[in-house]
DNA sequence: TTGAAAGCGCTAACAG
DNA sequence: CTGTTAGCGCTTTCAA
């Protein structure tokens, strides 16, 4: 049974001693075909191991059954879990996903969007804020865009993202009820995107508390675990000792923790400690981090829908937007 | 510039006043050109942002530029880094990379690889254990495929994997030569694979150190971090306590240090703890984990070549094995 | 230096 | 219920 030359439907077709256009429709049950006929042709596909090739399908189709997904760097956890989301609502209907990471250079993106546009029939696109200059050509193929992360749709792509000012504010108020009433936020070096998003979050709260948020209790560091300590040493010298910090993200937060640690601090006994992300190793970490979990996974399934409904949509219709709250995790560390 | 009608070569052709013959050899440059000729046909591309249908180009080629990554889970972050290590080796050459989880189902393994064969020009295979017959669909085919973590090469397919047996043997000896004699093993309730093969390097360098391992010390215990814990207590409670313990893998010895730390036993002072693999997680713990990382990336990029030289082979060879060693990452657990 | 035309493997009018 | 045939968009002989 070793490997034998590439089998055609026309193979099968004269082989069963039919026409290639029954073998298709028995296939394809498009129309009907005699009960003895379909099973002789049945039969030939079996012994020929016969398998119609997709590719010259796509070709007629025109359609893939491939949706491509890029992002800055597939190893980035949340990048996966999107990956992972997309597959599972796609795969479902037989979609497949190409992934590519673009290491966030606009020339590598450009690059794998022009080579992807004619083998795909949609893009989820993710990472760095788009211009519509980067979108065009994907918007021009009229091909099912949506963005992940980005604010606003527009015409011609969705957008799923975060709703972060939600979670920041979810965030502050979870630290409010447990009575914490001096809460800082060590935030990313940016005041733009999600980690704004987040502080303006945390601002509204405190404020709806009635509490005006000092802004000594807004620092911002590099967003690794050392900028993390570092930014937490500051804060833990204030005169006033903040009773609680959020943090931009998990790895953050981590940090944040090293440096209470290392001044003999108890968390969440003598200062409570948030992150943002949950990432794997927030549940891995002592004490076992307290954090807004990104809704990953739900990102790649509602970019999945979005692509799919669009895909066997005749009309345009208007842009879409939508927007997974965050979800608190409570665990030990606030 | 709003989206027009899909173009095609045709439609090139017609505007520059060629042929569509033509217009393919300005772009494959396959054939002389006149330069008059091809300033115009490239001014029209140009003008009618004509982009080649790639479907139509591998329909006519018989290659599709593109390589199935299989992987039981890509949310894992081993097979993420082998995605991104084989992405990066074949991008250079304009391929891209379909990427598909299992669920270590072996049904939905067998869908996907059906259905992807007609549309890859290679396979890379991840995960459990593979049967001949699971192999046959994409050996019968003819396609490039190479097996990741599996032992032994075969009729048709490729295989890299990890020095197991070497990355058990270091670990030990690392053990050794900082003076420690009694040393334990947490594997997995398997005896074969590569947890086995881990176990059997680290008998062997006991061994060759005039040490007979003592069977007590070598325990099994489901692959989590509560797992771990578990395993580490009884360890902990035999008379002669281990002063080292080495991990299946970094979950588990995680669990290890937990179990250490609710014994107050410091870190490595009373007991050293390493794991293997180096995953994330590996550096945000405290202490910080000494562990054997795996060189998941280079596993990517290995099968990402073994798949473009067969592509490009005339006569089918050997086939091949590239194997590699584990690489200690010294931190502060041992 | 250039074109006409034959397919790659399949599906779907159109015709019996 | 079944078959003939015209493409999908491109590359590549073969011929001029």
């Amino acid at each position: 049974v070793a490997g034998r030359q590439r089998v055609g439907i026309t193979d099968v077709a004269a082989k069963a001693g039919v026409s290639v256009t029954t073998v298709s429709h028995v296939l394809s049950s498009r129309r009907p075909v005699s009960q003895a006929t379909r099973n002789r042709v049945m039969k030939v596909i079996e012994e020929l191991d016969y398998r119609p090739n997709e590719l010259a399908r796509s070709m007629r189709a025109q359609r893939t059954f491939t949706i491509a997904l890029i992002v800055p760097d597939i190893t980035n956890p949340f990048y996966t879990s999107v990956a992972r989301g997309l597959q599972d609502k796609v795969r479902p209907v037989s979609y497949h996903c190409i992934v590519a990471s673009t290491d966030g250079d606009r020339e590598v993106e450009r690059d794998i969007l022009h080579q992807l546009l004619t083998r795909v029939d949609g893009v989820a696109l993710s990472g760095s804020d788009k211009s519509p200059e980067d979108l065009r050509p994907v918007v021009d193929a009229r091909l099912p865009l949506v963005l992940l992360g980005a604010d606003t749709p527009g015409p011609g792509f969705d957008v799923v993202t975060n709703a972060d000012n939600d979670s920041g504010a979810l965030a502050a108020n979870y630290l409010l009820e447990r009575g914490h009433r001096r809460i800082a936020f060590i935030t990313a070096p940016v005041d733009f995107g999600a980690p704004a998003r987040r502080v303006e979050g945390y601002r509204s709260a405190l404020a709806e508390a009635g509490l005006t948020a000092d802004p000594g209790r807004v620092v911002s560091t590099p967003v690794t675990r050392e900028g993390g300590a570092r930014a937490m040493a500051a804060l833990m010298d204030l005169p006033e000792r903040p009773e609680a910090v959020i943090c931009v993200n998990d790895v953050v937060a981590i940090g944040a923790i090293d440096a209470a640690a290392e001044r003999g601090l108890n968390v969440p006994g003598d200062v409570a400690i948030m992150g943002f992300d949950d990432i794997e190793a927030a549940a891995l970490v002592t004490p076992k981090l307290t954090t807004m979990a990104t809704a990953s996974r739900e990102h790649g399934q509602a970019a999945g829908e979005l692509i799919l409904e669009r895909i066997t949509e005749t009309e345009p219709g208007e842009p879409r937007r939508v927007v997974f709250p965050a979800r608190l995790v409570r665990r030990d560390s606030a």
